[in-house]
DNA sequence: GACATATAGTTAGTTATGCAACTAATTCAA
DNA sequence: TTGAATTAGTTGCATAACTAACTATATGTC
């Protein structure tokens, strides 16, 4: 087995644990130290909501590369907590839009400040060419495994 | 709200869902078409214990970037499967060293093979060092959100 | 030597993930 | 227009994540 191999395993290894995992917590962190009673996860959804409102759970889908069960559950607890409400659809009745609730939408402003604050302590002695390399290498990753 | 700070949500949302699972996935289901019966998670731990064998939880925590519950149920898993033993360290009675079984021993140039395939695939048209920028960029977060 | 502190590992509880199998609504095609 | 295929969403099952609280062993200090 070459060097070169292990290499891609170590590189794996970083990719899929060490980043993410690291900002997730600090940024779960962030958000208890405030206050906040919402998971990483469940922020990750409001933030679409946030630039677009009552998308279905399918969109939600593919834009945070959930699975449908994931989402299914996500905006279970989203709306046992009043954060989201299920309308069903006009056009078509298999459809749920997932909309914000007031509360939610006060929300936005602080917990996405805190999310700021956490990607700055997170980006630290990192150069924007270094982020939009990191940027389009990730894209370009995802868009390889899943045939996009 | 300034437009940049959308743009460190939106990067945020790429460390930590978007590459990390696809690469997971995809090598999970290289596994499983392989008829191997392990799982991404379990497979990162074997990944380390192939380069140095007989390492404490501890370690593991430290290597896999996991908490102690976490490694303590993947080990828990493993042994089940008879990949690993817990052994006691005759230095320390608090320590179990965590050490490959012969089945395990077996896996790994197949289950490697399977991650770099993956890894291969994953990496088209992703040059050399817009990989090294990837890691070094990663590393650094973790550094700057974990003191290290 | 005894007691406080630190370290290694486990357990309980909640949330989340992936897969497979399911229901219900819609679309497409003979 | 009816029946097959597709799409949206849910449920059950297994694994995994984090936190907090716990036990047991080791260390360090008075």
């Amino acid at each position: 087995m070459s060097n070169n191999q292990f290499k891609r395993g170590e590189l794996y290894s970083v990719i899929n644990n060490m980043a993410s995992t690291a900002v997730a917590r600090r940024m779960q962190k962030n958000f208890r130290r405030a206050g906040l009673d919402i998971t990483i996860e469940q922020w990750s959804v409001l933030y679409h909501l946030w630039k677009e409102d009552c998308l279905s759970q399918q969109e939600l889908c593919n834009r945070t590369f959930r699975d449908k069960p994931s989402i299914t559950r996500l905006i279970d607890n989203l709306e046992k907590q009043k954060l989201v409400k299920r309308m069903p659809s006009k056009e078509d009745r298999r459809i749920n839009l997932v909309c914000l609730t007031e509360t939610a939408k006060e929300l936005q402003d602080r917990t996405i400040e805190l999310a700021n604050q956490t990607m700055s302590e997170a980006l630290v002695g990192v150069n924007k060419e270094e982020i939009e390399t990191v940027k389009t290498v990730l894209q370009r990753v995802y868009d390889n495994l899943t045939g996009n």
